[in-house]
DNA sequence: TAATTAATTAACCATATAGTTAAATATAGT
DNA sequence: ACTATATTTAACTATATGGTTAATTAATTA
């Protein structure tokens, strides 16, 4: 997959955003970071796989504790991606935005 | 589904992030839409229920013609999601922003 | 060395996804 | 009425996903 589609797809999943958000404030070892979920560890362990896939996160060994955290840039990416459509709601037309761009077609790369 | 985990799992295949671009200057109908694409119409169908799904398009049908617009309000969602991580890249110290948080845990609802 | 802890891998299950072709529906034109 | 066009639904295939439990690997502690 293309890293963009990796990227949304792994914020794609309520479980991988929690875990996302609670990276917020630094990193935690893959244990701390199961502990609010009711589900396995394997489970976990695979969300996290899919996360750092995508870019979302480092990790880093130490002795038995893997570190994990947030990593800025594809998260940058998808933002900046969306931002293309910001147009669309932060002038207070955004309908009317729409309702002109329909009428007046413009091409931009 | 929740609708952000629909929004982004709308936004995590290629060829629906090529649609919605293609839905930026106007409305567009559903065999408009397809004709840059080397799928099948029946698969282009499904995108679009994907997306319309995912409250990123409006559907609207004038006869045979269905007309398929950009919606912006669960972009504008996301997008505010994701927004809540720009503390990570907006510095220039984005690495120390990392660090410092890492070092000095403060909670955020 | 034996036992404990942290995390992953393996094997499995159920469901979802993205595509296909063929058939169905609905509107429009002759 | 017949035909053509636009789109969807149905049936199917292959692959991916997200979860489980059990087994494995690796590091720590007794």
């Amino acid at each position: 997959m293309d890293p963009l589609s990796d990227t949304f797809h792994a914020l794609a999943d309520p479980t991988r955003r929690a875990i996302l958000l609670s990276l917020k404030h630094g990193e935690k070892s893959a244990g701390d970071i199961a502990k609010p979920f009711a589900i396995s560890a394997p489970a976990i362990s695979r969300h996290l796989k899919v996360m750092e896939k995508a870019g979302l996160i480092d990790r880093r060994r130490d002795g038995q504790i893997l570190y994990c955290q947030l990593r800025a840039d594809r998260l940058k990416e998808a933002t900046e991606w969306l931002e293309r459509y910001a147009q669309f709601w932060q002038s207070s037309f955004g309908r009317l935005d729409r309702i002109l761009s329909t009428e007046h077609p413009r091409t931009d790369k």
